[in-house]
DNA sequence: GACAGTCTGGACAACGTTGTCAAAACAGGT
DNA sequence: ACCTGTTTTGACAACGTTGTCCAGACTGTC
């Protein structure tokens, strides 16, 4: 009995797959060819019914899989797709993700995901190793500014979606949120409501969407001709320390700001705490709506995003291209809405 | 999926995979032998500094990239672990799933995952694609509870860890929080700041977790030997609307509740909207903590859980199974923390 | 210069599946 | 019985990698 053999084998060599019926134990059991079992397992016509009544026996009488690995190998496509984000917990990415899970899902695909975790070298990392998987398509939230590394990939006809932040040095597709004029927006917003010194905390500038919410502060600044005291814009580090003591800085220095705008949903939420514990109270709105905003005090203002949407939106292209569509890169936008709470609309305390 | 979705460059060169370089290919343009590639790409000693030069160059220049297809398929291994669970994007399992894929990512290995959507069909057909990606193990929140389907394939030798509900009716490691143990003292302290009629609002019984949380809240109530009105039991669907209409017939019904004990993050926030609108202060305690609950009017006391060292603990022993741990199925139990933040020491309005 | 011992390098056979193609079995019509 | 056309079936060669194993090409030593 090979069996016999094979498990001897595996237990000594160091078990490959346990050891697992293949199709070939399957068509031996069943007393037919191997190419039968693989029609039988896959559906294919051309099987009298009685033939596939004893395979179909034998497969469960052996508890045969079929092995995937095998499959991908021969047909050169792997039904799945990666997704390489900053965060797979973050509240903002959750959704995200889920999003492109199902939209996986409705084509058949599996999702293999990973966290950047903000690091350039990891996102590299993430996605050659899901190239090396020969995942059907990628979808990026890219932490690199360069992603020259992808070219071969691409090339070779892996089928990629960067969302929420441009590709870097290449041409691709990409679907982001208009957060210049969402800032802008934002922060015109509290100028409406009569401020005069508002601050900005937000992440480094070499993040685009970063980048883009200090412009679109800027634009609304001048566009008030409103003059941005050095101390006021603070674009770096997230953490909640890091954020603490920005907002103090500026809230306490010698041109303290009557509101603040937050560049991303983790800023906000320290914010909210940071502001609760002052005695005046401060203007606030915030990048990207989260859960609850509404039920604090005040509930808070914010300029909202659908993460989910972008989400969908970026895995139907993904998906578009996987079934042939060759039209040039397409840049999508999808615009921000503002949420009036109350926590923008507070009067500077003077 | 259909031919059409290989792409035209794939189609009009006839080869797969777009048309990449295989390591032949490399091997040709260095003028080496196939295997010398293979030990080059897997930095296996037994290479001269000079050949490994021209291989390299080789490489870059094809712009060659390992298909792990082949090499899972020669290996056995792949790599990359399961997680199935019912919401990727819900609170309380994103950081589940982010630990996990720490763990994973710190033993080299990729996390396929997939949401459930608390579908039992649903889940049997996830972890069977992921078995059939020959996937080293398994990290499951299983929404079956009948997980006999399973047998061939741990069987065949997939690591598969239970988390944060036990499998259905076959042994296998499980990583559990203390359900039944948090919910009564939860409820008890409700009953401790002089609660009687205290309500309960969470999922089916169906639901392990759901099961464990509402035998707490009896055991509580028992244990203080005070009646349980049926009204105040509301396990069911824990959708906003639902929930909704439970917590307002048990607060407006005959025998008013005057605290409500939440059976899991969802439903806890929408008693929050819910108990906001109420004149008179109703008491809640939930189970799982959330973000910003000590920022709502009143802060909100809950049974605190800490989902991602649920995850780790998971992922640390399915990767001890993997490396050959051979002891029998294991039961792990985390205790829950209750934080008395105000909402659970309101007392009662009347 | 012959000899053992080490380093390199390459031919070849797996791994488990699917595509191709031709043989075998069967049906129906004469 | 024969031929013709259709349906079922199975042998065999890929797919791209890695493990095994052997052949050359070098060392250093006598």
């Amino acid at each position: 009995m090979p069996e016999t053999v094979r498990s001897a084998a595996a237990r000594t060599t160091g078990t490959r797959y346990g050891n697992r019926p293949t199709m070939k134990d399957v068509a031996a059991r069943a007393g037919v060819g191997l190419k039968t079992v693989s029609r039988v397992v896959n559906g294919e016509p051309g099987v009298s019914p009685d033939t596939e009544r004893r395979v179909q026996e034998s497969i469960t009488a052996l508890g045969f899989r079929r092995n995937d690995s095998a499959r991908i190998l021969r047909k050169g496509r792997t039904a799945s797709i990666g997704l390489v984000l900053e965060d797979l917990a973050d509240p903002f990415y959750a959704p995200l993700s889920r999003a492109v899970e199902e939209v996986a899902r409705a084509h058949g695909a599996l999702l293999i995901n990973g966290s950047s975790a903000e690091d350039p070298g990891r996102e590299q990392e993430l996605v050659l190793a899901l190239c090396a998987r020969r995942v059907d398509g990628l979808v990026i939230v890219p932490a690199s500014d360069d992603h020259r590394y992808l070219e071969p990939e691409i090339a070779a006809g892996v089928a990629t979606v960067f969302v929420d932040r441009p590709p870097g040095r290449i041409e691709a597709d990409q679907v982001l949120v208009d957060s210049f004029a969402g800032a802008r927006d934002g922060v015109a917003h509290l100028i409406a409501h009569g401020h005069r010194r508002i601050g900005f905390i937000g992440d480094l500038p070499r993040i685009h969407t970063a980048h883009e919410r200090i412009r679109g502060y800027e634009a609304a600044m001048a566009g008030a001709r409103l003059p941005v005291h050095e101390s006021w814009l603070a674009p770096g580090a997230t953490d909640p320390a890091r954020v603490r003591a920005d907002a103090e800085r500026m809230l306490d220095g010698p041109e303290p700001v009557t509101a603040v705008f937050a560049g991303n949903n983790r800023v906000t939420v320290t914010l909210v705490r940071v502001l609760a514990e002052r005695r005046r109270p401060v203007a606030l709105v915030g990048f990207d709506d989260f859960e609850l905003a509404d039920m604090l005090s005040p509930p808070v203002t914010v300029v909202a995003q659908d993460p989910a949407q972008l989400g969908r939106t970026a895995a139907d292209l993904l998906f578009r291209r996987l079934e042939g569509a060759h039209d040039p890169p397409r840049l999508t936008t999808h615009p921000t809405r503002l949420i009036a709470r109350g926590s923008g609309e507070l009067p500077p305390h003077s």
